[in-house]
DNA sequence: AGGTGTGCTTGACACTGTCAAGTTGTACTG
DNA sequence: CAGTACAACTTGACAGTGTCAAGCACACCT
């Protein structure tokens, strides 16, 4: 059968990748089925078997994905003119309630492929480098490299916390009455934003 | 056939609940097969279904066991001599540890049945209340009640984030040479647990 | 004109979750 | 002590799944 005309060269890997993002989003990453997706892109249920090597591949390239546009989500923080912590936050949290398919698989080891494919490596360990640049910010430069490991580890910890309690956990359940979700999120980040300051200060580094 | 004389009622249920337990510790909740439980717990392949509705009834109550667990660890909390921030930190992190397999379904909301089990669902409840209850020890009980939640969710953050970028995220191969993971764990901890406590002091509460 | 490779398709197989329908032992009633 | 009811399973069947294998069609090179 020839392509349509507005099909190009690839048009089907791209069309299985965000069928299966959008499967994710919906369903999360357990119900995501290689025969569903490559029904929803409209393809023979082998056709995915073409550009990934199976399920894992999929996910593979979907956490891919994720990493690389995580890390640009850490440079972009680099422009404003928020406090590079708490500009961090929220860019933490953005990515994940922006992109809940792929945040939903790149944390997950058991699937993200971190430790299978190497090009999924390769983009989670750009986007932590990302990371360290900005906690290098964050505390000076100057700081000792295993003192800033256990900064950045602290931060991550802070931000992927909330995330996941935001998009996945139970957290929205317990919002209190009387607030909304957002300007509960809104003062978790400013408290957390705070904490850091304090710390920071006390560290007797540029308070920045 | 005859029970053997070792086997008493409900034993089947135990044993098929472990296996599950089991499978997900060592190969994640993805790939847990009803049929695979079913003969490790060395039952027919239907047995399982006595005693869970489905799939998602294994889930269900695995999750119910570890929130069950969680607010007990929460409980013993108040026991220590620690600060109160440090200790929650340390029994949040040693809970995941210690039950891999019931903490990586818990937080997984897409299986593990807290909108759609009752009964996971108040356990779920139970655990938070007993996290309410310690953050009251931390910042002492006459803070804002929306103030107080808003801590909570920071804390909890906190933990969660360095609970599962540890058991299952990226955390543990990113350590820099010379150190090793169980140190700086130690070193976020009490990173995390100083700047909690200048919070607090900041608040102009009492500092315990 | 013939060969080679890409981009698929159709077919088959073992395995899965789950519905339905037994089977077996045990407890309890009349 | 026969009869019945029920719990605790078992065996059987079916549609749906991931994935291996083979085939087909078209583009491009020689």
């Amino acid at each position: 059968m020839v392509p349509a005309p507005s099909e190009q060269h690839g048009d089907v890997r791209r069309l299985v990748l965000d069928a299966a993002i959008a499967i994710i989003e919906l369903e999360g990453a357990e119900s995501l089925s290689m025969r569903e997706v490559a029904r929803r892109a409209g393809v023979s249920h082998q056709a995915p078997y073409h550009y990934f090597s199976d399920r894992s591949g999929i996910f593979a390239a979907i956490s891919e994905e994720g990493f690389t546009g995580l890390a640009q989500a850490f440079r972009d923080v680099h422009e404003t003119e928020m406090p590079a912590a708490k500009a961090g936050f929220i860019a933490y949290l953005n990515f994940a309630r922006e992109h809940v398919g792929h945040f939903r698989v790149m944390f997950r080891n058991d699937i993200c492929g971190v430790t299978t494919h190497a090009l999924t490596q390769t983009a989670a360990d750009s986007a932590f480098e990302e990371l360290r640049l900005m906690v290098s910010r964050i505390t000076g430069p100057e700081i000792d490299p295993n003192k800033a490991f256990t900064f950045a580890a602290m931060l991550w910890s802070l931000s992927h916390g909330l995330a996941t309690l935001v998009i996945d956990g139970p957290l929205p359940n317990k919002v209190p009455p009387g607030t909304d979700l957002e300007s509960q999120i809104q003062a978790v980040i400013d408290l957390s934003s705070h904490m850091v300051a304090l710390e920071v200060a006390e560290m007797g580094l540029l308070p920045r």
